[in-house]
DNA sequence: TTTGAAAGTCAACAACTGTTGACAAAAAAC
DNA sequence: GTTTTTTGTCAACAGTTGTTGACTTTCAAA
């Protein structure tokens, strides 16, 4: 078990790789099934549905790792986390690249939107503490995912193309400066 | 001319309302056409397409108004930019918002990137001037886009719900922090 | 070898998409 | 008042979508 790749682990392997990049509505079951070498029908009869696949898709997604990071290494490890690929070895796209491309659709915004709140602003202001952790996570984020929004889904050529640690440095300066809004009696 | 609303006005202006807020292929012509109230066939008829009907929609989109305005006016008109309505009496989604909605369709999307490389990042990095003013445009956007992203698509409710003053004092000040990046050496 | 469940294939369905051509109504030109 | 142009309506088209049911193949258990 966990070593033969079925083609149930196909099915969700190719849909995850198109529904992370291109987005949910604009992927059919056909595409799909096509990239699995498999037929169409199974994806029903496997999942029950396209809805279905999609969540499975996002099943083996952990808790965000960098919530788990010493206070000394949170910016490092979150900034880091936003450019590593799902899967390295199948360089699949990024879990919050994800959420970017998948917010607009009308049939899945709401989950993502949930997923966003309570998977990552909700623990991350939570991890902050403060009086203005809602504000200091939100502003975090924001500089996160404006920056893989820059990247990947408006390709910059100015951070397509540039070497990874010095986006890495900006990114994590700017992030540095989202956290000190608001209390300046951050006491313990 | 210009005052009264013919048949054509009205679907240009449903099609910016819906394409704008839900992303082009998930409003088909039928729903323009409702919210038109007139019919399908018109928008072939009339633009020759919903691709070009979409066009029609950018056609009164001017220049970034931000980049006109002083160089100590600049942030704040920048910031500013991003929050406005296009039709502030309709309530109508935001330009820039509209990019984000839009640039993962699979149809339009390079004309998307297009629009932000030459109608934004471009002119905002000669604005800039410097060495390193790429980056700097780069960066700057990614705050700006990354706070519309937070507000208008996760609708986290940090910011979605706070004072836009509030907004507006934080995203200026991570602005500033993004055109810091590089050459200490800005001379004139 | 026979039985029976699991895995996969195929054609077809209803619903929806953008678009077109034939037609009717209205307005303008003469 | 008649013609002509504009403006709008309607039904239908071909293509794609997700999904289903009937069927065949695979393959291990008896």
């Amino acid at each position: 078990m966990g070593k033969q790749t079925t083609t149930k682990k196909k099915l969700v392997e190719a849909a995850r790789d198109l529904f992370w990049t291109r987005g949910y509505s604009n992927v059919s079951v056909r595409d799909i099934a096509g990239a699995a070498g498999a037929d169409p029908a199974l994806v029903s009869r496997y999942f029950g549905g396209k809805r279905a696949l999609f969540e499975a898709t996002l099943a083996d997604i952990g808790p965000w790792d960098a919530l788990s990071a010493k206070r000394d290494d949170l910016l490092h490890a979150a900034v880091a986390s936003f450019s590593h690929p799902f899967d390295p070895q199948k360089d699949q796209a990024n879990p919050f690249t994800m959420l970017v491309t998948n917010v607009i659709d009308p049939e899945i915004g709401n989950d993502i939107r949930d997923l966003v709140q309570t998977g990552l602003a909700d623990p991350l202001a939570e991890r902050l503490g403060g009086a203005d952790a809602e504000d200091q996570a939100a502003m975090l984020l924001a500089v996160l995912f404006g920056v893989a929004l820059m990247r990947k889904n408006f390709q910059l050529p100015a951070l397509s193309g540039a070497a990874s640690e010095d986006i890495t440095a900006m990114t994590t300066c700017l992030a540095e400066a989202a956290l000190r809004f608001g209390d300046a009696s951050e006491t313990a």
